[in-house]
DNA sequence: AGTCAATGGACTGGAAACAGACCAATAGAG
DNA sequence: CTCTATTGGTCTGTTTCCAGTCCATTGACT
């Protein structure tokens, strides 16, 4: 009895080398918000610690990320990693490239994103959050909402990821923050209209609202709602 | 502005090396009743390459496990690996320094299990099965409520992932089938009793008949009242 | 002006993992 | 009974990755 069930038990314990894995952990840190310009990585010791990698991987990896544009190294004491202030654009693919690269993929991310999303505001506001949460909720809410146009997809994603961290469950984080990568490569093929920024504002405010309520019904009732937007958006653009 | 998100985002690119992780899969595919006692494992030379693994990597790993008392390998034509009819018994390593080791780490897995299972029992819910799903989930549910005593976590956790199979989305099978092993090694911990069995298996029929149904908001209530139980019995015993 | 701690940069030897080719056994097909 | 396709078992050379060490630079503090 081998039942097709063992495709997800028998895929690939790691979907590249460490260096490409590494690469891929640093764009994701800047593309999801988590460090914006002018910030400083963590030093390089610290982080080949903490990304369980040997330092000289690590360095090969923020070698490609400076010949790509996005970070800047500085050296002396005070000195370090920092995320540039210009980001390199991203590239637009054509959609219909994408839709095709991906495949099956897009229907996998959608419903893993759903169940998660929907999920960590559900959790989130099942807690009573510290005072220092709920600052952290609203600050990112309000650099969200005042975000220019060509930042907003990552501060968008901050204010996400910020959700899925006030659970407390830093597994359900990594997870967020892996299928959300996996969307803004798609995302990034869709033309960003000043409405839908506005629309989605208002939707960020609801989910907050209610996360900060205690209102766990509201807060996955609002977030399944903000995120049928997106979706329909996606779908339309990409058929 | 570094947040203490960076630590979803700067966690470990990799657990362990690849040998480590090959080891960790298979015993996934075992403990998890994707393969069963008499099943085959795919060729090494197959295997391998789903794994993204050598396939000397593979074999250290086939052969630690081998030794463990896991799996017998035979040659030539018709051969291959196959998983014992008596699988090694788990240690039952004390309650209270299984909960020490994972500290901080149960409120995380027990959050992420439970938005992901609510989570994939409302999705499935939501699709129209095929029938050879449909099949395919009363099939799991029927050995599970058929197991014997000492075979009953490995089904009991087969069935569960046959439901997130039947979402259609292999990323949230994987999830699952991840989250699931780190509980598991808790789980070994408490002694299974019988009633709480009979009890289990009138929830799995809850659940899988709305699932069934088309009914995602009574499967994702009748899956959260299931975990509730378990997780209420875990915590009583690690406290 | 001098000091010094923290940080990036560079080098070396060793271990792990890989790719690929080849060998050995086995059981069904003819 | 023989043949042969399939599978586990073995070996070799190469590449990647790692752990550890030392060097070079910088800027705040004294």
């Amino acid at each position: 009895m081998v039942v097709q069930a063992d495709d997800a038990v028998f895929r690939p314990v790691r979907a590249g080398n460490p260096f490409e894995e590494t690469v891929e952990r640093l764009l994701q840190a800047i593309k999801l918000g988590v460090v914006v310009p002018g910030d400083r990585l963590p030093p390089e010791r610290e982080l080949a610690t903490r990304l369980n990698v040997s330092r000289v991987t690590l360095r090969e990896a923020i070698h490609a990320l400076t010949e790509a544009g996005y970070v800047e190294s500085r050296r002396g004491r005070y000195g370090g990693t920092f995320v540039n202030e210009n980001l390199p654009k991203p590239r637009r693919t054509p959609a219909k490239r994408l839709a095709r690269d991906l495949a099956g993929g897009l229907d996998d991310a959608l419903t893993l994103r759903f169940v998660l999303e929907t999920g960590a505001a559900e959790a989130a506001a099942s807690r009573t959050l510290t005072p220092a949460e709920r600052d952290h909720l609203e600050r990112c809410l309000a650099e969200t909402s005042a975000a220019r146009l060509a930042d907003y997809r990552r501060l968008d994603s901050r204010l996400h990821l910020a959700i899925a961290e006030v659970t407390g469950s830093p597994s359900l984080t990594s997870a967020m923050a892996d299928v959300r990568m996996r969307l803004n490569e798609l995302l990034d093929a869709i033309p960003l209209l000043e409405r839908n920024i506005q629309h989605s504002n208002e939707q960020h405010r609801a989910v907050v609202d209610a996360i900060l309520a205690d209102d766990p019904d509201a807060a996955r009732r609002t977030m399944q709602e903000h995120l049928a937007g997106t979706e329909a958006l996606l779908r339309a653009f990409l058929e």
